[in-house]
DNA sequence: ATTATTTTTTAGGTTTGTCTAAATTTTAAA
DNA sequence: TTTAAAATTTAGACAAACCTAAAAAATAAT
């Protein structure tokens, strides 16, 4: 059960293809993987010789359930890094990702067990995707954007799509960061522009801005 | 300015058999990588044309400066991370170096820097070795056995050389610990066992277990 | 329903790091 | 000082992961 490097990265590249768009194609993971589709082909026979796709010549590839497992425990091992380094070591958002594809790597179980226990076993790394558990086990949550949350509806912001500097230093002024709980009051027909109420504080952002936060809720609540 | 996994392999080995040996011959060195002196001498012209040794056929091989410098970033790294999984997430030292082992070649100088910032700057790592600091410089410590070390002389616990489960287990017992200051009061002429005073609780110990333990001390103090 | 285009795969080659077996060179022994 | 032993290097192969160029299959267009 050891992989290396490269199907590792395989791997969570077929699974995070195939959480977005449906299939996976040949092309599609090549650019993906900044590789050429004749790399892609000799990777999927060693993979599916190993049993982790389903793999027909020219029809195609999807993981199977062994591969599928495998790629949860990757996406695990990331995004407890993710975390670790924008909690732990300040990093910012948008430097975590780079940093955390090398140290994803490193494959110990007990390690990355005792990594998500000293984090207090996170949810959600820094951009709002959920962690895997140690069992491989994604929480499924409500996930909607700000734009469509109802009014007076009591959230939870969980993810920021567009991470960009610009971005950062917006929300950051606004005072929202992951984990903030909020709602919406009221949508301006002229702009389309959200009023929102963060504890006490009323505020105003735009529609671009809300359409790039996704937020949590209890439906009930 | 960025190497293989093998290559920094290849470094810190060198590195640390000029250290323990003065030398480095092809064997020792395949010994040490556990691979065959074939390799090596392949690795051995690998690194020479890239200036990190000097080299000469059948007369032997040593770190040039670049490659010592390189090999003391990788040590950096590694006893960064000792330290890490020893005081974070509470790993036994016993269990921490083969972690550190795959830890060590994610490379990035800032995210190393950072780690070491958080981890407060560590002198030592959790089996008393030095860990060079951000410019690779490592700190000249007077490093003694407590054997050796002179009657009623202040001394800190740096290094214990032995780390078997049954050792640990003993100093556990004794509470003596990386850091514990001490004295030796006494040496027993009959078994050479020594007898140590911790803060006002005196002890006895036995040679053997007195010659794995490394202490500083301020020769004047 | 053919032809043209796109996608995917095969064939054959390269680099890195390893190996075994044979050839050198150095060191030790008689 | 010649021979024997040990250490080291060369020669030639191999697996992994990639590449380019050509062939094959699937899809789209006329």
């Amino acid at each position: 059960m050891n992989f290396t490097i490269s199907e590792e990265n395989y791997l969570k590249a077929i699974f995070h293809l195939q959480e977005k768009d449906g299939t996976v194609t040949t092309n599609a993971l090549a650019e993906k993987l900044q590789t050429k589709p004749a790399s892609v082909t000799d990777m999927m026979k060693k993979l599916s010789a190993k049993k982790l796709l389903n793999y027909k010549p020219y029809y195609g590839f999807s993981l199977s359930a062994e591969g599928k497992k495998i790629a949860l425990f990757i996406v695990r091992r990331h995004r407890l890094w993710e975390y670790f380094l924008s909690e732990k070591l300040k990093f910012d958002w948008n430097e975590v990702h780079a940093l955390a594809e090398e140290l994803e790597h490193v494959s110990s179980k007990q390690l990355i067990d005792r990594l998500d226990q000293y984090l207090g076993f996170p949810q959600f790394d820094p951009h709002g995707d959920p962690i895997p558990d140690h069992k491989g086990k994604i929480k499924n949550v409500n996930k909607i954007s700000l734009f469509d949350l109802p009014f007076n509806q009591m959230a939870e912001v969980l993810q920021v799509t567009n991470q960009s500097t610009e971005m950062l230093e917006l929300l950051e002024h606004k005072n929202i960061t992951i984990g903030t709980r909020l709602e919406v009051k009221k949508h301006f027909d002229f702009d389309h522009s959200v009023e929102l109420k963060i504890k006490t504080t009323t505020l105003t952002i735009s529609e671009q801005l809300a359409k790039n936060i996704f937020v949590t809720y209890e439906p009930g609540a």
